[in-house]
DNA sequence: GCATCTGGTTCCCTTGGGGTACTATCACGC
DNA sequence: GCGTGATAGTACCCCAAGGGAACCAGATGC
């Protein structure tokens, strides 16, 4: 398996189980439903924050904003604003942002896979 | 697929997009920082509790203890207490949770390998 | 008796999530 | 020129979850 001893001078090659790694941070951010769902959203292409917050079904607009914009500050996702009226900003997938899109495309289809939809 | 529409009547065959269906919260549950670490952790092997929480680094009991409860409630780890002293409580991965950690793996590997480690 | 070990729980505080209402901007109908 | 509508948020408030430190219970070693 990693196998790996999990356990870093200070975090060297990056362990996500060493608590001031920054690739905790990103973990953090990863893992995160609305992140899982939002870069899941994207995989299709640019998306408007309106068609962002229709595809995923129970999110406040608040929370919509703040974890895309989380999200750009990590150069997952960028933001594009027209000059336009009415007001159009489409949100869109970095190649960081397709590159992390995979696992997270795994685990979104492993619950979907796994649940009892009963 | 990823290219599927992202709606459904319901929740038909579990769609992680659609607010009311089961595997939202299985969704929920996975994408979590803590959810994700621990179970990776047994991964190779069953652990107590006190072992989880020096891996975890960062952790505090309260957290580490509500986190295993949920992910006993949701069958992907099992309970085991010993009637010894000092007390041994063993966590282990049920299959469901060695399933989970298939796709958890690929997250953890994805961050590890993606942050620039500065 | 007292300390020790383990696996928690309890308390308090901060953070974030969640919901609703509201705003700014400009096109358009009238 | 005025009200209406669409879009992309923000402001406000509330509550639950996250985080830290302290404490507890049971048994054994000393």
């Amino acid at each position: 398996m990693s196998a790996s001893p999990h356990l870093a001078d200070s975090c060297g090659p990056g362990d996500v189980y060493t608590a001031m790694c920054p690739c905790r941070d990103m973990l953090d951010l990863l893992a995160n439903k609305w992140s899982a769902l939002a870069i899941g959203a994207l995989e299709d292409g640019p998306q408007r924050f309106g068609e962002l917050r229709r595809q995923l079904q129970g999110i406040s607009p608040k929370v919509l904003s703040a974890s895309l914009k989380r999200l750009e500050e990590h150069d997952l996702v960028t933001r594009t604003v027209y000059a336009e009226v009415p007001p159009r900003v489409e949100y869109a997938l970095t190649d960081l942002g397709r590159s992390a899109a995979v696992p997270l495309a795994a685990l979104r289809d492993w619950v979907e896979d796994n649940v009892t939809t009963h």
